[in-house]
RNA sequence: GGUAGCGUGGCCGAGUGGCUAGGCAGAGCUCUGCAAAAGCUCGUACAGCGGUUCGAAUCCGCUCGCUACCUCCA
């Protein structure tokens, strides 16, 4: 019998211990996570895809392990400042400005957008998506609590946290490793900041000036809530106090997730995440993706090809499975060779993942070959280890493109199956389809439902075959290729696969 | 300048103190009417410079380079 082999308990990187720490859950088998969403004023780009997907197989995998996972991912739909100024105008009012639309229309316009482009990521939808501008009352209600502890002022119907304050018995920077002395060293001089008390300060509520278009009315005035609220709003009423998982851009580490943490330790007096999580960032052609560098890319323009940076479209499946290649920490680069190696390598998988789910094992075992045993089994062992170490999503697909190979002969000669148990059947086979399927999501793109056709198809293709017709033979090759699949001459018949 | 992350073969991209990652591209072979697919074979890389060690790409230090953030640009 084979030795059982050691698998390392699941271990995360987190950002506020920088350290892989062990995952325990507060109250298992209870996971409760949160994910920072889009802004929704634009079209989503390549930048938001990678969150979205590395967060979406975190999910999958918890809940794989056995954990009953609350995902939450907020819609930010409230326009928050704009630029250095503190003219109050927002990203989403300055959007419907431009298209003369409500600020609504705006955000529900980007909402569905990003659904759109998401959803065809094969990414599921997290359990609550709250939206900010459904949770004003409670915004207004933390920002009543953060005052009457003491830790934020009002001025000109505007409330800041009162930073320096707070810093006196926490750490301002727990979490980015920043002091706060050194901050203010590289404080810039900004105009019109003079209600502050204090440089580092963030505003919780902020005052609206007339022509803001999006406001709602408070014990301080008309305005609206400030940029880090809402998370610390949002995650703590749906996951609790304290809850495990907080993710994210690395982008976002600080200020953004530094104030919430700042927040809730002023609100509720917990630190209110176990595990932070921060993904690294994606840029093009080695250089950061930027409106004024010219290559920015839409996660629609990806789809279909239409932008000039873009040699040709690549699909939902091939950009999860380009995202899923890098480990989520390493900045990740978009080229098209990088793309075009991402799309051979998703067909492959893919094309043996059918075959795969057509073969059965043998009547019986014949002579069992030790070796070929002992590597599925390494393989096996591989894909739960590298998942488990910090989610090494690039170390899952190198191994199962090990189990590609040992699959793809076995399809070949099916009888050759008996060099393997039952058991080692079992395990890679199961191995393979959950981690391709079910953990990193990546599915069939478009799934077959005239197997029955192609199958006639490919009669007609052997019998002309046979007879050595082969106009016939290439005319219904072409065929196959426009229909985005090829014919495979196999020494014991014909099958069909993904194009490659 | 500070903070954080990263620097691996032609390209992408994992990893461990000494034992094959993997994918793409390329070469050869098998198969084939021709192909394709698939299988087999082929690369000896780890930014640079020091140090620790019997031995480091893997640990430590420094240098260089890239990316993000540094207060209201999710």
């Amino acid at each position: 019998m084979r030795k059982e082999a050691v698998i390392p308990p699941l271990k995360v990187h987190n950002t506020l211990t920088g350290q892989k720490e062990i995952f325990e859950p507060l109250h298992p088998p209870f996971v409760g996570m949160y994910v920072c969403g889009p802004t929704v004023y634009n079209l989503p780009h390549i930048g938001n895809a990678r969150p979205a997907i590395f967060f979406d197989v975190v999910k999958r995998y918890l809940a794989y392990l056995g954990y009953q996972v609350r995902y939450v991912r907020n819609i930010t739909d409230v326009g928050h400042l704009l630029g250095d100024t503190n003219e109050g105008e927002d990203r989403i009012s300055r959007q419907a400005k431009l298209q003369q639309l409500e600020p609504m229309e705006i955000v529900h316009l980007y909402t569905r957008k990003y659904h759109e482009v998401i959803d065809a990521l094969n990414v599921q939808r997290p359990d609550i998506e709250p939206v900010a501008s459904g949770h004003i009352l409670e915004q207004i209600e933390w920002v009543q609590r953060i005052m009457d502890a003491g830790l934020a002022y009002e001025a000109n119907g505007s409330v800041y946290f009162d930073v320096r304050r707070y810093n006196e018995k926490e750490h301002y920077g727990i979490l980015s490793g920043r002091v706060l002395d050194e901050l203010l060293e590289n404080t810039r001089d900004l105009e019109g900041q003079s209600e502050k008390r204090y440089p580092a300060d963030f505003a919780i509520w902020k005052n609206a000036s007339p022509e803001h278009l999006m406001r709602w009315s408070s014990p301080w005035g008309n305005g609206f809530p400030g940029w880090h609220l809402e998370c610390s709003v949002m995650s703590t009423k749906y996951l609790g106090e304290i809850f495990d998982i907080h993710g994210g851009g690395m982008d976002l580490m600080f200020p953004h997730h530094e104030c919430e943490i700042a927040q809730s330790k002023a609100a509720t007096d917990h630190n209110p995440v176990r595990y932070w999580l921060h993904n690294n960032m994606i840029t093009i052609n080695g250089a950061k993706m930027s409106k004024s560098a010219g290559n920015f890319i839409t996660l629609e323009e990806l789809f279909n090809g239409q932008n000039q940076v873009l040699e040709r479209a690549y699909s939902p499946m091939t950009v999860r499975f380009f995202v899923l290649q890098a480990h989520y920490r390493s900045t990740l680069d978009f080229s098209n060779e990088a793309l075009l190696a991402a799309r051979k390598g998703y067909k492959r998988l893919i094309n043996s993942l059918r075959l795969l789910q057509k073969l059965s094992y043998p009547a019986s075992p014949g002579n069992l070959n030790p070796k070929l045993e002992e590597q599925i089994h390494g393989f096996c062992d591989n894909i739960h280890r590298g998942m488990n170490d910090d989610f090494n999503t690039a170390m899952v697909l190198g191994q199962l493109a090990n189990l590609v190979k040992k699959i793809n002969a076995f399809s070949l000669a099916p009888e050759t199956l008996a060099e393997i148990s039952p058991e080692t059947f079992a395990r890679m086979r199961d191995t393979f389809i959950h981690f391709t399927v079910d953990i990193l999501g990546l599915g069939e793109e478009k799934v077959n439902e005239n197997e029955g056709l192609i199958e006639g198809l490919l009669t007609l293709y052997a019998a002309a075959k046979a007879q050595k017709q082969y106009e016939t033979v290439d005319k219904i090759r072409e065929y196959f290729k426009s229909a985005g699949l090829i014919v495979k001459d196999l020494k014991n018949g014909v099958d069909w696969a993904y194009e490659e």
